[in-house]
RNA sequence: GGAGAGGUGACGGAGUGGCCGAACGUGCCGGUCUCGAAAACCGGUGUCCGGGCAACUGGACCGUGGGUUCAAAUCCCACCCUCUCCGCCA
């Protein structure tokens, strides 16, 4: 979401720097919306402008006990045509507000051109593959061989896209989890938060999913809540509306949430296994920081999901999404891939991304700058957040990277302390 | 789900139709005083949109949205949220 003045004055610039990235944007309509409301806007201010001063005179009349019944007539009159004209600028903010909100954010200088996730850059890669003597399986072959993945009974409970994890499965998950968090909160520093799993329009607008994305989100059908595609909805809106503290910042905050994805449009993509689930587990990291820091924190967070795939011996690489692939609301976006063995490839494991300004805007999220002065201003601060990480597909890669010849599956030891010091789960 | 109370600026808290963007207090900022600080005293202190180089100026905002009225923080309606009690649950 844009500054209305800013989009008024940059338009034809903005239009180009988005390139194809903005290019299902109605740049004429919004063009003559913007003039038209600026006129309307203009128009209806003069009229409350004139009808506050008439009342004032009814006022000043009645007090000196003389007739107002004239201008009392003429008042009534002007209330209608204001109310006629602030009908119409009603209805231009609602189409200006509809139009500018599907306005895609603009990539970083830095970001690599391209169109698709073949043009992504490789920043840097970490670890080796395991080398196996073996045929490696595919972690729904171990899982339910084990006996800690039923995805044929999720079926029948649920339906395609569920699973069940159970017995050393479920505890395997739960210790990803507790690892995870203990790192974010105890040695990075984050704040630890359990937020809401359902929420209203008005944070989905404010992170971007709404309005353009509504059929990726589950909705309930008597009340007005959606199911969160991901913590970073409920944590980025914590300060929606808030003006901040210069102090306080940068606010880190990590927070454990299932995520719920219709994944509409994805049919036929990854059915099997664990990799695109319509419910997953997520522990997510999200940082308020001031302008002037949002790339700085951007390197430090990507770290942190990092250090997550290090201390779990996971080989990675790390890539920086070309303009074209990243998402509609972020400025910088680094994917974290990890190596899963029994597709010999690299797959998406965490997203970590800068937003600068975009959602602190659609959700009014400001910080005081130049404090104690009387001219303390402000500013919108930046929002960042990043998978730390996607626990259940971190889970697969603890699967297939951890196998043996038998399908027997080693635990990472730094996972061991969270599973009672068990270091191997076998059929 | 039922009954009641209430939502005003950073906070506390006035305001029941006009001169109220809002008394007063606290906090915060600046100043006086002081070796320094505290206290005391004086002054200042909301956000957003528009016009202007600026001083300044027009408009909006007292939970949200409608309505009544020449005029709404104040009256009416709906909704949302908070609190108390009952019911139900974890």
């Amino acid at each position: 979401m844009y500054d209305l003045r800013y989009l008024r004055d940059n338009l034809d610039s903005l239009r180009e720097q988005l390139a194809a990235r903005g290019a299902d944007v109605a740049w004429d309509d919004l063009r003559k919306v913007l003039t038209e409301r600026k006129g309307l806007a203009a128009h209806v201010e003069q009229l409350r402008h004139d009808l506050k001063k008439g009342s004032e005179e009814v006022a000043r009349l009645k007090r000196v006990g003389q007739s107002a019944d004239a201008t009392m007539a003429e008042m009534k009159a002007l209330g209608d045509r204001i109310r006629e004209a602030e009908e119409g600028l009603r209805g231009v903010e609602e189409r200006l507000e509809q139009l500018a909100l599907r306005i895609p954010n603009l990539p970083h200088a830095s970001v690599p051109a391209g169109r698709d996730a073949s043009e992504n850059v490789e920043v840097r890669r970490w670890g080796a593959p395991p080398a196996m003597t073996w045929f490696p399986r595919p972690h729904w072959e171990l899982g339910e061989r084990l006996g800690i993945l039923d995805f044929e009974r999720a079926a029948k409970i649920a339906g395609a896209r569920f699973a069940v994890l159970t017995g050393l499965g479920a505890k395997l998950e739960r210790a990803l989890i507790n690892y995870m968090l203990d790192c974010h909160v105890d040695r990075h520093g984050y704040r630890e938060m359990v937020p809401p799993f359902l929420v209203n329009r008005a944070s989905m607008t404010g992170t971007g999913q709404l309005p353009k994305f509504e059929e990726d989100l589950f909705h309930l059908r008597d009340d007005p809540y959606l199911l969160i595609p991901t913590a970073e909805v409920p944590v980025t809106n914590f300060h929606r509306e808030e003006i901040l503290d210069e102090q306080t910042l940068p606010r880190r905050y990590a927070a454990y949430t299932p995520c719920f994805r219709r994944e509409a449009g994805s049919y036929g993509k990854d059915t099997r296994g664990l990799i695109r689930q319509h419910q997953f587990n997520k522990v997510e990291l999200v940082s308020f920081v001031k302008a002037e820091q949002s790339y700085e924190e951007l390197e430090r967070l990507t770290g942190h999901a990092e250090a997550i795939l290090r201390g779990l011996g996971l080989p990675y690489r790390v890539m920086a999404l070309c303009a074209e692939d990243m998402g509609f609301a972020a400025a910088k976006t680094y994917d974290l891939e990890v190596w899963l063995p029994s597709q010999g490839v690299f797959r998406e494991i965490s997203s970590c991304s800068n937003f600068e300004a975009f959602q602190a805007r659609r959700a009014n999220i400001r910080v005081r700058v130049g404090q104690g002065k009387k001219d303390g201003k402000t500013e919108f601060v930046h929002t960042l957040n990043g998978s730390g990480l996607a626990v259940g597909r971190t889970l697969v890669a603890v699967l297939e990277n951890y196998q043996d010849a038998d399908g027997n599956v080693a635990i990472p030891t730094a996972l061991r302390p969270y599973m009672g010091g068990l270091d191997r789960i076998s059929a």
